[in-house]
DNA sequence: AATTGATATGAATATCTATTCATGATCTTG
DNA sequence: CAAGATCATGAATAGATATTCATATCAATT
């Protein structure tokens, strides 16, 4: 039971960052490019890419190679398939829908 | 839109803590005298009473005085009553039902 | 194969957050 | 009202996370 709350504690921190939640709403809308993506949010290039990195490893988003660019799209899961905006945690479901 | 983000992920960090999830489960349950939890919890005093004002700041609990101690409930909003096990941030809504 | 463009990585640092410790406030009870 | 019980607060520290800077990787192009 606290192993558990480690556990989406731990998922939640992902989320809990202005950048990283920028990054998966502009990701949200369609597949971008890291550099059309920093076309929006104007970050430090490598900035972006530790945010990214650490969206990649909670399995929020994932990336492919797209010639010299890498093309990143938000990752959706099957329960979120009934659940319109949202962000499935594993442990919680995150809805933005109003 | 980015003010927003930031907004959200303020919240989002509030709750992106395995001891701040841990009360808030508790206290979902029912209202609880600060000794109460922390005989769940077992933590310093003091690091619950810290803990527990993070929560009470962010909306999230409120806090009654009863005798020399101290009870907490959590703070359900209107949004949430059609949101079984779920809670408001306003920005975004997190349910924990399966 | 050398150069350029696009992104990633690692180490160093800065910034923020959690934890501890000591102390203060508030209520009850003898 | 003094003492004990319960909880809150503040300052100090430890620990974690974000940011920067320099450099590395990988693909396309010349």
């Amino acid at each position: 039971m606290d192993k558990l709350n480690a556990n989406c504690a731990e998922k939640l921190k992902v989320l809990a960052d202005t950048t990283r939640l920028s990054v998966l709403q502009i990701l949200m809308q369609e597949p971008k490019h890291v550099g059309e993506i920093n076309a929006v949010l104007g970050l430090e290039q490598s900035l972006l890419s530790h945010h990214l990195r650490i969206l990649r490893e909670a399995g929020l988003v994932e990336a492919t190679r797209d010639g010299k660019a890498v093309l990143y799209h938000f990752v959706s899961t099957t329960r979120q398939k009934n659940a319109g905006r949202a962000i499935d945690l594993g442990c919680c479901l995150l809805s933005f829908e109003e």
